[in-house]
RNA sequence: UGGGGUGUCGCCAAGUGGUAAGGCACAAGGUUUUGAUCCUUGCAUGCGCAGGUUCGAGUCCUGCCACCCCAGCCA
């Protein structure tokens, strides 16, 4: 086989690069950026893009910028910047430099000069309410504003003083002069700059007036080298803007602009704006709270680096616009976990299990295997004893052939131990099950018995040498699959039951489970400690996600 | 109704004129001390619709239709 298979789609960015990269173009060069705007927490949609702006520049022997988009002082926060750094390097990425649109107000403003000098750009002195106006409507082409032939040394006069902070916000802005009668709504003369007496986190109080995206994002890129400058489709009618600016202005590299649909993923919100409000409302534990799509809730709720980045290499890079179902992110996390997340027990739903023929005070330390496939991964001792744990889900006082778990006066393997017979279930006054006394067949440690055919198995723990812990059990934070998509407010869609708490019982190995490590509950899904909540005083598991239930298939269709 | 986009299986997505990849999901079967994993098999006579060009069209042409985005001194 001399063709190359991989399980990711080609993508026509990828195409584009490589033919200008084949070509020479750029010398052959691949330089990229990631540039985000530090007023909120990134998402999994900016891991599609993280992943896209890295990956290109390094498979083609290239480099990416982390760049701030920090033009607007009003949104913005330094506290931000430091979460975003922490996601990216967390993603796995590792960028060439920090840079900071600010870092160049001061050539953008010496442009600023230059387009005025050359006519190209006036101070308007409309208000804001004005300049809509004049702008036209979809349909109907704008009119010049009055302010729009002003002279050079009076724009240039006008412009030093909105520098100098002579006026307030508002008064004037400065405007590019292109055409009031274009189709292209962004061509109408488009503001560059506008007066804001804020304090900037990163420039303090040396602006009063600052660049619009438009104007500074394009000379960013092109004053950072950049070749290929990959952004979300709604820049798709910028472009012609993004493009004129730098036909204009004398500046050599003129970076390509491409653009690609954002991600969509089921029962969740991806805009800033709606997870800032989450947060902000306190319908949610902060930014990383672990049912969030923020990459800081992902790494908190224990999704892996690598399987977030499988998942925004296989969803691909289009433009058309996509609705990606939850099942193939989870998908990509147990792929991910499946071969690499430790075994382990733990009893979610507790139920007494007694051994009546197994001596009061005993234990045995079973020696049990971390991974049934890798050998590599160890063995860890697990305590066997009279009293037990299983799952109440796991035990019926009667049920048909299908069941195969526990069932009164049947049988079932212990999974890494005994199999046991239940005789009797004791209740409570209410009815409910208190204990399940069961025999052990001590002949069946590592093999079958003989003579029968056993055909459950059930994780369990020692009810006498295990620990307490609080599982954290997930659901969807929506109860609709788009709820962008809906007419109704967003918070009528939030899930009453995105998060169950239970007190449970895991098995001793996990005292020294450490924060950042997956690993598998079996027959139950992956977890891992909670790392804000955890302590060694008290356990707390997140579960990542659940192991795919068949049986729960087949049972809801009967 | 101006401009810009997008329409290939339930979802994602290859395909760049030569006779519809792949993944997810789903279904059926096998293995199994996790109803997990793993393995096998099935799953678009058709690519928004209608015409046309061609020996041949998802790919080219024409005309429709549907959906999305744009009127911040936000990014």
């Amino acid at each position: 086989m001399n063709e190359t298979v991989t399980k990711y789609p080609a993508n026509f960015i990828r195409n584009i690069i490589e033919q200008d990269v084949a070509e020479g173009k750029n010398s052959g060069q691949v330089v990229t950026r990631f540039p985000p705007e530090p007023n909120g927490y990134l998402h999994i949609g900016h891991a599609k893009a993280i992943c896209l702006n890295f990956g290109m520049a390094q498979d083609f022997g290239g480099f990416t910028y982390l760049r701030f988009d920090d033009t607007n002082p009003l949104k913005e926060n330094a506290e931000y910047i430091e979460a975003i750094k922490r996601d990216v390097a967390w993603l796995g990425f590792k960028w060439h430099e920090v840079r900071n649109a600010s870092d160049y107000f001061e050539q953008l403003h010496q442009f600023a000069l230059q387009f005025i000098d050359e006519g190209k750009a006036y101070v308007d002195s409309l208000s804001a309410e004005e300049i809509r106006t004049y702008r036209g409507t979809l349909t109907e082409p704008g009119k010049n504003s009055p302010h729009r032939n002003r002279s050079v040394e009076e724009n240039l006069d006008l412009f030093r003083r909105m520098r100098a902070g002579e006026f307030a916000d508002g008064e004037h802005v400065l405007r590019l002069k292109i055409d009031m009668a274009s189709p292209n709504i962004n061509m109408r003369d488009p503001v560059i700059y506008r007066i804001l007496h804020a304090e900037h986190h990163q420039t303090s109080d040396a602006w009063c007036i600052y660049p619009m995206y438009d104007y500074a994002h394009c000379l960013s890129d092109s004053l950072e080298g950049i070749t290929h400058s990959l952004c979300d489709i709604g820049f798709e009618d910028h472009r012609p803007l993004y493009d004129w600016i730098l036909d204009e202005v004398a500046i050599n590299a003129h970076p390509q602009q491409i653009e690609f649909s954002r991600l969509n993923l089921q029962y969740t919100v991806l805009s800033k704006r709606k997870l800032k409000l989450l947060v902000e409302e306190a319908l949610v534990d902060g930014w990383d709270d672990p049912r969030l799509p923020t990459i800081a809730g992902l790494r908190r709720r224990g999704y892996t680096p690598g399987a977030i980045r499988d998942f925004c290499r296989r969803i691909g890079v289009t433009k058309s616009k996509n609705n990606v179902e939850l099942a193939f992110l989870e998908n990509c996390l147990r792929e991910d976990l499946e071969g690499t997340a430790h075994r382990v027990m733990g009893v979610i739903d507790p139920i007494k299990v007694v051994i009546t023929n197994y001596a009061q005070g005993r234990v045995e330390d079973l020696k049990v295997a971390n991974h049934p496939k890798d050998e590599t991964l160890g063995t860890r001792s697990v305590p066997f004893t009279r009293e037990l744990y299983i799952d109440r889900a796991d035990f019926r006082e009667e049920a048909n052939r299908k069941y195969k778990r526990l069932v009164a006066g049947g049988e079932v393997r212990l999974r890494n131990a005994y199999v046991i017979r239940a005789d009797e279930v004791i209740k409570d006054s209410r009815g409910e099950i208190e204990e399940i006394q069961c025999t052990y067949d001590p002949d069946t440690l590592g093999k079958n018995p003989e003579g029968r055919k056993v055909r459950g198995v059930v994780h369990w723990v020692s009810a006498t040498q295990c620990h307490g812990a609080e599982i954290r059990l997930y659901e969807p934070l929506f109860t609709v699959d788009f709820p962008d998509a809906s007419d109704q407010d967003y918070h009528d869609l939030i899930n009453p039951n995105s998060l169950t708490i239970k007190q449970g019982f895991v098995e001793q190995s996990l005292e020294s489970a450490i924060v950042g490590q997956q690993l598998q509950f079996e027959r139950e899904g992956y977890f891992c400690l909670d790392s804000k909540l955890s302590s060694p005083d008290k356990l707390v598991f997140n579960r990542i996600v659940s192991l795919r239930d068949t049986w729960a298939k087949i049972e809801s269709r009967q």
